[in-house]
DNA sequence: CGTTGACCTGGAGCGCACTCCAGGTTGCAC
DNA sequence: GTGCAACCTGGAGTGCGCTCCAGGTCAACG
């Protein structure tokens, strides 16, 4: 069984050493076990739950929802209908971002393309 | 000449009152024209100047860098090519934002589509 | 002329998501 | 066993983009 000390953790996640200890202050992640001494010990399912939080929070999700998600996922099958509306509800909102982006996109184009034609004339 | 009083100007913008104070004191607005007593008044070119800011702010612009941007337009047409950069620039800046959203949502309508075949199950 | 609601200013406060710090401990390498 | 980097904790600090507030002024209406 892979394990990982937190710089390694860190470095396999993208997210940095204070952060993780962030996420697991206010409960994103699961109390990481630790050797004798104290020191967190990372396995490849911490790994995974924080590729799928930082996939949540890069698209938008607050902290405050993610946080809800993982209280939802400690809680067991139970509470995979209220889960999958999180995840339901989040998508919407990735599409509309999504939709705000393109729209921008337009303009900014419009714009570009205005100070390009001004440039060759 | 069509004018708008700052509660006008708010909603035909989505921006609060307070925010155009905010964005005027900052540098992203020039000056606004007053009445004698010194309340404000806009016109349709601060209407469209706002809804650019708008589109860029909605899109990830940071302030700092509207900011830069509005303050090349206060220049002149001499500040143009450093505009149409600045433009380039953000116009990858939200490609990218796009495809990160777009690869997150893959991993969100996976995990949704496994949280429906559960419950299905 | 009085009322009332919109507006003014300067500055403080807020929510978010980290990020940094001091002062101390651990653990591996030599 | 000594050195030293990595780690620990609790709490303070940061940057961003607003948002709110107190205490006062303005403007349109009846």
């Amino acid at each position: 069984m892979t394990t990982y000390a937190p710089q390694e953790a860190a470095a396999r996640t993208g997210v940095s050493i204070d952060t993780l200890r962030y996420y697991e202050r206010i409960g994103l992640i699961d109390d990481v076990p630790r050797t004798t001494g104290g020191q967190r010990v990372y396995r490849d399912d911490h790994l995974n739950w924080l590729g799928v939080l930082t996939c949540l929070r890069r698209s938008g999700m607050p902290v405050r929802e993610m946080r809800r998600y993982a209280e939802l996922a400690r809680d067991g099958e139970a509470t995979e209908d209220e889960r999958l509306r999180i995840l339901e509800e989040h998508r919407e909102a990735v599409l509309a971002s999504m939709a705000e982006l393109r729209q921008a996109l337009r303009v900014v184009d419009e714009k570009i393309n205005w100070y390009r034609s001004r440039r060759s004339a």
